[in-house]
DNA sequence: AACTCTATTGAGCAGATGATCTTTAAATGC
DNA sequence: GCATTTAAAGATCATCTGCTCAATAGAGTT
């Protein structure tokens, strides 16, 4: 019923021999060009579309995973994995370092890793989906950074109004929102994130009177 | 080849008779309804689904619609419509009331606007769409609150690094974010948002010496 | 060069999906 | 009560989609 059917791979579009590569490759080629693809066009993507990307068959995507749902499984894991530096929440709590150069530390880093296109929109995808990863790394999140950040904001704050957790939110979610407003809305990067970023940090630690060398 | 087909209307759950609206009516009935349902599956809600919600058959979307693209293109228009009041720039610029009382005015009722589990989620639907409303409600957000907001702050800014846009965006953004952690990421509703809105609009106003009185 | 192993292809199935078109029946006017 | 109008149902199409499986061929071994 069909007579046309998929034709890719054999010569394909550029020259390269693209058959037969070792599986463990092979799987890695498809879950890195699935995070491309999934992070473009939402996780409804086409298992079709993304084998013509790769250059292979679609029906090669299932020798590697069992179903569709196994692959977004792998991409989840993939783009979540090492998000999370564990190092962090020792170096957030550091007290010999004044608070302003650690959070300066940690949101540079952070950003870095989070203001990417790839990550943000899967993450954004995925919370939209309600994916338990997605609730996991809030949490974890919440657990040991924001949460060790508002002890380490109490220990300074120097005002008689108390910093509370929706605080540490609130600075969190303004630093992300630039990513966002990047990478999910695609309005132009700012001149220099970085510098809005200590603007944040600043604004954050005025408000409750911590001095920039504390 | 079916058999089966659909078998909705004609009594069906409950005892309503639900034939024969008046066009405009059911249109209307089929618009709201698709809000809701595209707002929680994402705008790859199947038809027959949304029409098994509606107690419809799916053929009659397509009398009211010709294409479901139509249909989502009403379920834009409906949610983005009146979402920015047109007189909210003439209030946030009226400078016989201090600026922190036309923040919280403002941001007070913005964010009981869009603190709406419908609104957040097809905002971020059809922004990861790329959806061209999407892009000009950005635009106009920018021109007609946040920019004369800058021009606001400016005004009346002690400090002498001056107000920058993304000290706006900033604000903005980590209010919005309230928001999408609870309607995005499905988090639970900080306890008092309003209060979170005052201290974020502080914390703004006193990065650059503002006085609340001012 | 022949042989083996298995990565990859090619063909296709079953169910889903957006859309079309004919038929049915609820409301309205006479 | 009957005819007319048209909202809604019912049937169905063409295509798409995740997935399966037998056939093919690339690369290493002998």
């Amino acid at each position: 019923m069909d007579g046309q059917a998929e034709r890719p791979a054999s010569g394909g579009e550029n020259g390269a021999i693209r058959k037969r590569l070792p599986p463990a490759e092979r799987r890695q080629q498809i879950i890195d060009e699935a995070v491309r693809f999934f992070a473009e066009v939402g996780l409804e993507g086409k298992t079709r579309e993304l084998a013509r990307r790769l250059g292979v068959t679609q029906s090669l995507l299932f020798n590697y995973f069992a179903t569709k749902d196994e692959l977004i499984d792998a991409v989840y894991e993939k783009v979540y994995i090492g998000r999370l530096s564990p190092d962090w929440p020792e170096r957030l709590t550091d007290r010999s370092v004044p608070l302003r150069y650690r959070l300066l530390a940690f949101y540079t880093e952070y950003s870095a890793l989070i203001f990417e296109r790839e990550w943000m929109r899967i993450f954004m995808f995925s919370g939209l989906d309600g994916a338990s990863l997605n609730r996991r790394y809030l949490k974890h999140l919440g657990d040991v950074i924001l949460h060790p950040l508002l002890a380490e904001t109490n220990a300074l704050a120097r005002t008689n109004t108390p910093p509370k957790m929706e605080d540490v939110w609130n600075l969190h979610g303004g630093i992300v929102y630039i990513g966002i407003r990047q990478h999910i809305y695609r309005m132009p990067e700012p001149p220099k994130p970085q510098e809005e970023i200590a603007r944040a940090i600043d604004k954050y630690l005025l408000f409750f009177g911590i001095d920039p060398g504390d």
